[in-house]
DNA sequence: TCTGGGGTCCTAGGACCC
DNA sequence: TCTGGGGTCCTAGGACCC
C-alpha cells in the first residue's frame, strides 16, 4: 500500500547558483560563499569546482583560502537575493502539490499522495513513474524560469526522500521504490542520515559502527546511550521507515496560535574581529536594537530574553530571563546588561555576544494604550524607514559609532 | 575542523504548587 | 511539621540543521 509520494526538493549549491545569476562571470569557476579570501568566517556554500579542492561548507574561510586554487572567487554573499530567489522557487513548487513545507531557504518537502490520477499521462507505466515525471518537470521548470539547478528525492518517508535528494545531486531526480529503502541506506556512512551529526558519528565509530546497515544491526543497548529518546526513531529512519508526516513549516511561514503565541525565536549575535576595541555594553546595545526592530517588524513582543557569551577559549554560556513582554530597545538593553554582569565572571576576552528573544506573542495592545516605550520604539522604526537604519540609535550605540569613525 | 549566524528541539535539574 | 508524588514553569546547556 505504501508508495513513494514524499518528495524532498533541494536547490543545488544554492548560494553559489544565485551568485552566478548576479555575476555570470562566476560560471565554471570555483566559487566560495562566506567571506573574502583570507578573512574570518566560515564557508556557507561552495561550488563543485571548489569542492574538488576539498573546500566544504562549515570550513573556516582561512582554511578554504589555502585549499582553493588561485582563480577561485570568494564572495561574502547576498542574503536578500537568496531570500528573493527562495520565495520564487517556492511559488513554482506550489504549482505542483498543494502540500508544501519549507524546511530551509533551499529545501522544500512536498506530499504527492492522491495526485497520481491528476497527473497521469499515456506514456506512464505506473503511478510511481507518473510522480517521477512530474518531479522532473518541476526541477526543469525551476531551472528554466529561475536559472537555478535543483535535485529531488522521492520516497515513502520524509527522511528517505531527503537522503535520496542528496544521492541525486547534482541536477538529478531519484525515486526509491517501496521496499528497497533498507538496501539503499545500508551501505551509506552513518553521517548521511538526518539526525546524526559529528558527535553521534564519533561515538558510533568508537563502537565500530560505520554504516547505516551496521547501525540497524546493532543492539538497542549500544545505541541508547547515544540517541536517548531518539533511539527508536533513528533505527526506523536508518531502515527507511521514517515518518511520512511533513511536519511543521519553518517559523517564518508558520501561523501563530489563537492565544497570540508565535512560534520561533529572534536572535542576533556577533563575533568580534581580532582587532576590535568594541566594548560589551555597546555591542549589546546594538544587538538589542536589531532584535527589537525585527520583533516590532513582525508585530511581536518577547516574553523571554537570553544573553549568549563566548570567551576566546570558546567556552560558551547563556543566561536567560522571563520578562514582562516587550520589544522596546532600551528595556531589552537594561535587562541584557543585568544578565551580562551576572554572566561575565572570567577576565578572559570575549569572542562573541548574542541576544535572543523567545516566547514571542502578538503585540495585541491597541495603539492608544501604548506606553511611552512602545511609542518610542515605533517612532524609531518610522524614522529608520525614512532615513535608514543608522538614523536613530541608543546613546551607547552612538558613542561607539562616533569613536569608530 | 581553531570554528559564522540564523534557527529547532530535547534534556535535566530546581522551584513551586497542590 | 514532616511527608509523597505529579504537574508545570523556568533556566542552562547541548546536538543538530542549513
Amino acid at each position: 500500500m505504501l508508495a513513494p509520494r514524499m518528495c524532498c526538493l533541494d536547490l543545488d549549491t544554492f548560494f553559489v547558483s544565485v551568485e552566478r545569476l548576479l555575476d555570470p562571470s562566476l560560471r565554471g569557476r570555483p566559487v566560495v560563499v562566506g567571506g573574502r579570501r583570507g578573512g574570518r568566517g566560515v564557508v556557507t556554500s561552495s561550488s563543485y569546482e571548489a569542492r574538488a579542492f576539498g573546500v566544504r561548507s562549515g570550513m573556516s574561510i582561512r582554511d578554504a583560502s589555502e585549499r582553493a586554487p588561485r582563480d577561485a572567487v570568494f564572495v561574502p554573499g547576498h542574503g536578500e537575493a537568496y531570500s528573493d530567489y527562495s520565495a520564487r522557487a517556492r511559488q513554482i513548487v506550489e504549482r505542483y502539490s498543494p502540500i508544501v513545507v519549507a524546511a530551509s531557504i533551499d529545501e522544500h518537502y512536498l506530499d504527492f499522495r492522491g495526485c497520481e490520477r491528476l497527473y497521469r499521462r499515456d506514456g506512464d507505466t505506473d503511478d510511481d513513474s507518473t510522480i517521477l515525471r512530474v518531479v522532473r518537470e518541476m526541477t526543469a521548470t525551476i531551472d528554466r524560469e529561475l536559472g537555478l539547478p535543483a535535485s529531488a528525492g522521492i520516497a515513502t518517508s520524509k527522511s528517505m526522500a531527503k537522503v535520496a535528494s542528496g544521492l541525486a545531486k547534482p541536477q538529478g531526480v531519484l525515486i526509491v521504490r517501496a521496499g528497497t529503502e533498507a538496501d539503499r541506506l545500508a551501505p551509506l556512512p552513518v553521517r548521511k542520515l538526518p539526525g546524526i551529526g559529528p558527535v553521534a558519528e564519533t561515538r558510533l565509530h568508537a563502537l565500530g559502527i560505520d554504516t547505516l546497515g551496521q547501525l540497524v544491526a546493532a543492539p538497542e543497548s549500544m545505541l541508547r546511550p547515544i540517541f536517548g529518546a531518539y533511539t527508536a526513531g533513528i533505527r526506523l529512519t536508518a531502515r527507511g521507515e521514517g515518518s511520512d508526516e511533513l511536519g511543521r513549516e519553518r517559523p517564518a511561514f508558520r501561523e501563530h496560535d489563537p492565544r497570540g503565541a508565535v512560534a520561533g525565536t529572534i536572535s542576533n549575535e556577533r563575533t568580534f574581529a581580532e582587532t576590535s576595541r568594541d566594548t560589551a555594553g555597546e555591542v549589546l546595545s546594538e544587538l538589542c536594537e536589531r532584535v527589537g526592530s525585527r520583533a516590532r517588524h513582525r508585530g511581536v513582543v518577547a516574553g523571554q530574553l537570553t544573553l549568549k557569551l563566548r570567551y576566546t577559549d570558546f567556552h560558551t554560556l547563556t543566561r536567560g530571563k522571563t520578562i514582562a513582554p516587550t520589544s522596546v530597545d532600551f528595556e531589552l538593553h537594561r535587562i541584557i546588561l543585568e544578565l551580562y554582569r551576572e554572566a561575565r565572571t572570567r577576565t578572559l576576552p570575549i569572542r562573541l555576544l548574542g541576544v535572543a528573544l523567545a516566547k514571542l506573542r502578538l503585540d495585541s495592545i491597541q495603539l492608544p494604550l501604548f506606553g511611552a516605550g512602545e511609542r518610542r520604539g515605533i517612532a524609531v522604526d518610522r524614522v529608520r524607514e525614512k532615513y535608514g537604519y543608522d538614523a536613530v540609535h541608543l546613546a551607547t550605540t552612538l558613542r561607539r559609532r562616533n569613536r569608530r569613525d
